[in-house]
DNA sequence: CAGATGTGCTCATACGTATGAGCAGCGGGA
DNA sequence: TCCCGCTGCTCATACGTATGAGCACATCTG
């Protein structure tokens, strides 16, 4: 026994000469398409037998030159996937986004190739763009290319950033974890532990991310009538010993921390000074924890695989509805219970 | 700014208007088929300034119904593949299939969508290859529907699978880690280190590459005109209390263990016994080793990067030879260095 | 019985590209 | 002068699919 030779894939005309039929038939019978195309029962079925026996698949080129879908979705990362994948920077997104593919029919197509010898993927390569390939695309990646972006927007091509992306001049569709409800919630956590006294430790970089949190941060505290007494804030950031003494000295009896590594920083510093946490001052994270931090933090989870899952959906609405302007949808953040809160201690007069 | 009309790029055509030449020579300047396309400078130069005045893209689609490839390589997995990812079987043959991929300028797709509600992958889904859509595809898999891979070759769809699957009928493309060749390199290791007399512990399952192990151990101990005494070997298999007793009472000063299972409770058994490895008995295993076994096995390694890489290559291979007979490849598994091998003890005569 | 309406298809074409075949014009050799 | 061969292109076609237009026939209406 020897395989066939791998001559051709059969096609729509093959099936139809083995029906009985035209080539536009069997494409009328794929389609499904009810209303104009008038083909009874019977034939159908013997058309869809055709199919079956010559193993036919449609051709996704050809397809996609008609311009229709392949139930095709793209993934686009700005590095190679999986050497990131350990640690776990993209892992969970792809496991969403392909639990999601899964459920809706939808293979992936995986944008792998760079197209120069950098490294660098891009999407647009000897100027084309290679996602055209897939009905629509998820991208991510820290070293994302904002150019690229701003084409393919401009291209009208369907995708969505996983993570905030600005573009002057562009509305790139994002899905976003939603830092800023997820500080407010973080407050509102600490205050309903009867903390009344804030501080925010915030990183020395000026990212949006970092923005959506302190505008949540500020924003409960404002609205829940407590005070803010950060050192440093709006001013230098960082975490300097100075800060530490001046917040041992305020009184202040919650920390909100901007990052892992600024919470831990805070936490020598102040074991060092003999501050307990969180019986003496409760600190929370905002941001996502992993293992062997030294504390088990009052944090927030970025839900990653939820993530990807909704990307997924929201490319799918995109090519579902091509004329509703595409827009960005947040992602609530779960605040995960750690040991680093605990109730406040009475206020001493 | 409001993005373009998808399906407004220019064409070849267009850029063909501005330059004033036809369309195909629009293409030749593009294909840059020196050879036969006989385009002088002067043109060249103008068609190019059209082409950047445009914003000509090539479109991916038509090129590929033209070429018949889609340069496009699929990975099937018989399960889910991310879920797995972490726990290793998938993740790191990934890492290769994606690296080889991005180096020869394929992308990926993941079949993903499962047919039926059963959550099983299958190729044939309504009787149609899904496959079809990549020019050639890799699939792994510990559940692999052998039916579903003869039914493929049976097609002379190009696949490999990773892993040495037999079908009766058929033969399937594999690229398989050599165990045989590992198994006489740690016989020669062993022998290197002047033991001569050995003992080979099998799994109690009969398996295609446990036969491979044992085939390559038997070549080896006979090429060297070793002894093997193996208590039970081609008898009875799997650890025994009783085996072991025979292997202490018997002299070998060498054990080939076939799993790392098998290997562990030979230890134990050991040190019950009062008998100290490496310093009695030196131990190695033919199978690939983890984080978190009681020893540092002498072992062997599966290459999963290099046999995803591999993969790529075999798949691209058929296609650029669609009438060499598929042959399935070796790979050689590297030795692990570890601490249960050691120089054998003087024979007491 | 003429005309209208409906059914079950087929025909022809377009999508954008690549490429073998071929054509017009020119220079050069016999 | 005739023809050959070269240059610099153009023409036509194929890839596989989707779809508007239309055709032949059947059935219904008045």
């Amino acid at each position: 026994m020897t395989p066939k030779r791998r001559g051709q894939a059969p096609r729509q005309s093959d099936v139809a000469r083995l029906a009985g039929v035209s080539q536009s038939a069997v494409s009328r019978v794929i389609s499904g398409d009810v209303d104009s195309a008038r083909i009874p029962e019977e034939t159908r079925q013997r058309v869809l037998a055709a199919i079956k026996e010559l193993g036919y698949v449609p051709n996704a080129s050809a397809r996609n030159l008609r311009n229709k879908r392949n139930r095709l979705i793209g993934v686009h990362t700005f590095e190679a996937v999986f050497p990131h994948a350990r640690d776990d920077f993209y892992f969970e997104f792809l496991l969403g986004i392909e639990e999601r593919a899964e459920q809706t029919g939808f293979d992936l197509v995986m944008f792998t190739s760079t197209g120069a010898g950098d490294g660098r993927r891009r999407v647009y390569r000897d100027g084309t763009n290679r996602l055209n390939l897939a009905d629509g695309s998820v991208l991510l990646g820290v070293s994302t290319d904002r150019a690229e972006l701003a084409r393919l927007w401009a291209d009208g091509y369907p995708f969505v950033h996983i993570g905030r992306r600005e573009v002057p001049g562009a509305e790139i569709p994002c899905v976003i974890p939603d830092y800023r409800g997820a500080a407010t919630g973080i407050v509102d956590k600490l205050a309903g532990h009867g903390h009344r006294r804030f501080a925010y430790l915030r990183e020395p970089m000026e990212m949006e991310p970092y923005a959506d949190r302190r505008d949540g941060y500020r924003e409960a505290v404002e609205r829940l009538g407590l005070t803010d007494r950060s050192p440093g804030f709006r001013g230098e950031s960082g975490l300097t010993g100075e800060w530490i003494d001046e917040l041992v000295r305020g009184g202040e009896t919650a920390v909100v921390a901007e990052s892992v590594r600024l919470a831990e920083q805070l936490l020598g510093g102040l074991r060092e000074r003999g501050v307990r946490v969180p019986e003496d001052i409760s600190v929370a994270v905002l941001e996502a924890t992993w293992e062997g931090t030294s504390a088990q933090w009052d944090s927030l989870e970025i839900p990653r695989v939820a993530i990807g899952r909704i990307a997924v959906d929201r490319v799918i609405d995109m090519l579902d509805h091509p004329d509703q302007p595409p827009e960005s949808l947040l992602v609530p953040c779960p605040i995960v219970p750690g040991t680093t809160i605990a109730a406040a201690r009475e206020e001493r007069p």
